[in-house]
DNA sequence: GACAGTCTATAACCGGCCGTTATCGACCAG
DNA sequence: CTGGTCGATAACGGCCGGTTATAGACTGTC
């Protein structure tokens, strides 16, 4: 029934004196404030304006209405400007999900990014695996998922969503064997997945193991999984013990690397693809937007 | 740019999860609430809302439009009830001014029967003789005027103002002459002016003045003008001394009459207009109507 | 896996709000 | 008395903000 505009005008009214004066102030005609008077009047059913000869005053109701322009309009501008600034990033909040073995490397490099970029933009972060971040992204626990995706293999879990997610790739992350450094085959330049069909095998997070058991099949042989374990720190001390060898991305190793595990290439040269992935809509949200942009800047010096 | 309606909206949307919802809450079709999300998206330049299949979530910035409508809308919806408060005589303010001889009958009659209907109209009450209270009242410094007028003679103070103001006609106020009771006049049943025209005079205000030697003059004599006062019980206290006659109203009479003085009616037979007086605009303030409606009662019984 | 139900997006339409310009009448000053 | 200023009003027009109709997309179910 009362909007912010008729407070607007009441309170222009009782600050300028008249209508005329108001009508300047607010950048309309006088006419338009004399019927904007009329209109509210009533509305509300009662009279809002003494008309004096020369000017006006406004009555007791006149003078509420006036009175609270100035909370509400108040609170308008606030409301406007903090919408303000997070569009433009003088503000804002972002919620990543990233899996552990980016969180040592490139995302906290992006992070930094940020934070000097834009100081007042905050990033607050989660470790979680692609199954679970993308989840989270979905139930809108978080706004931006740094994710992979095996090369070739289990691409669907995102190619699904490829045309309801927005996904930006980041880097391609290079797979090596990593061997205790007293290993025989230590020394070679690469080699075959075959070579070390009898080896104990140490497995990482679920879908790596996945990986790992396509790509031992795919070789024609089926591992030997000694150990599990999610953490590859824990990987590379079972490797450099010698109680198995195992799969190791190279984004790892760029940010703890054992010095008594080596790391060849594989012959069959297998990677996996890091993605940033979000919503559509959250993608078009500045704070995001600029998170994504520093993830790639990042992938870039650790690519 | 941003107004209520839009605020109103995103927190609907926020409360009922999807637009649909929404739109009902507020009685309006879901495409209205589509398409304003839409403006405010482009009006603010950001992202407000996240479509998720099934239903929709505030982002960030749409959780601060969300979180601003509280505020904003308690703020409306109190302006709101404040002037309609007003309009409904469940509050209000009236400033009357009112010349001293009607503040002791008609004007705490009518006050009563104001606080009786609407308890919460609060009235305030100031005493002033009528060339004050009408200038007051153009001043804006009161919101009603209780005045008078001689019959025929200064009409034309109100009358000037007749189209310019609000005029309610509230009683005829006869006009006695006060002689001691000891006088040797005092047993006649009514007089001439001229009977007394050998008479010290006791004048009351400068209207009253300026009537007594109107009348005086038309009966031919002019009167030996002994005492001037404003206050009529002092007035009586001068008659019932003998010092001299007077002129006095019969609302004054009423509600004080000096034991020793007799009031007799004139054979010139003259009486003064009692109104109410206000603007065009005040007339139509509910509260100051209720005020004028009481006064007129008020004036029935003591008229 | 197809279908039904539900939700949002979009197009097309349209009425009314809310501005504008033009003009008049009232008031006050010189 | 006359000119300047202020408010009211009429006439007009753009566009905002609603409507209906319909299409497209996702979800849950059989």
């Amino acid at each position: 029934m009362i909007d912010a505009a008729g407070l607007r005008v009441m309170k222009a009214i009782q600050d300028e004196g008249s209508f005329t004066a108001a009508a300047a102030a607010l950048g309309f005609t006088q006419p338009a404030i004399s019927q904007m008077v009329r209109r509210l009047e009533q509305r509300t059913g009662t009279v809002l304006v003494e008309r004096l000869g020369r000017s006006v005053r406004l009555t007791e109701a006149g003078e509420v209405l006036a009175r609270y322009a100035g909370t509400v309009l108040a609170a308008l501008d606030a409301a406007e400007e903090e919408v303000a600034a997070i569009a433009g990033l003088r503000s804002g909040r972002v919620r990543l999900m990233a899996f552990p073995s980016s969180s040592a490397t490139v995302v906290p490099h992006a992070l930094a990014l940020v934070k000097r970029r834009y100081p007042d933009v905050s990033v607050t972060f989660h470790e979680a695996e692609p199954p679970e971040s993308l989840a989270a992204l979905k139930a809108g626990e978080c706004d931006l998922a740094v994710a992979f995706s095996w090369e070739g293999l289990d691409l669907s879990d995102i190619q699904d969503d490829l045309d309801s997610l927005s996904v930006t790739k980041l880097l391609d992350d290079e797979v090596r064997l990593a061997l205790p450094s007293q290993h025989p085959l230590a020394g070679e330049k690469s080699l075959d997945l075959k070579e070390l069909a009898e080896e104990p095998w140490i497995a990482g997070c679920p879908k790596c193991r996945g990986h790992l058991l396509h790509l031992a099949h795919e070789a024609g042989f089926t591992p030997d999984v000694a150990f599990e374990t999610e953490d590859y720190v824990a990987v590379q001390g079972l490797v450099a013990e010698g109680l198995g060898v195992a799969l190791i991305p190279d984004l790892i190793l760029s940010s703890a690397h054992h010095p008594e595990v080596v790391a060849l290439p594989l012959t069959q040269s297998s990677r996996r693809e890091v993605f940033a992935v979000t919503t559509p809509d959250l993608a078009r949200v500045p704070a995001v937007a600029a998170t994504i942009e520093a993830l790639v800047e990042a992938a870039e010096v650790h690519g």
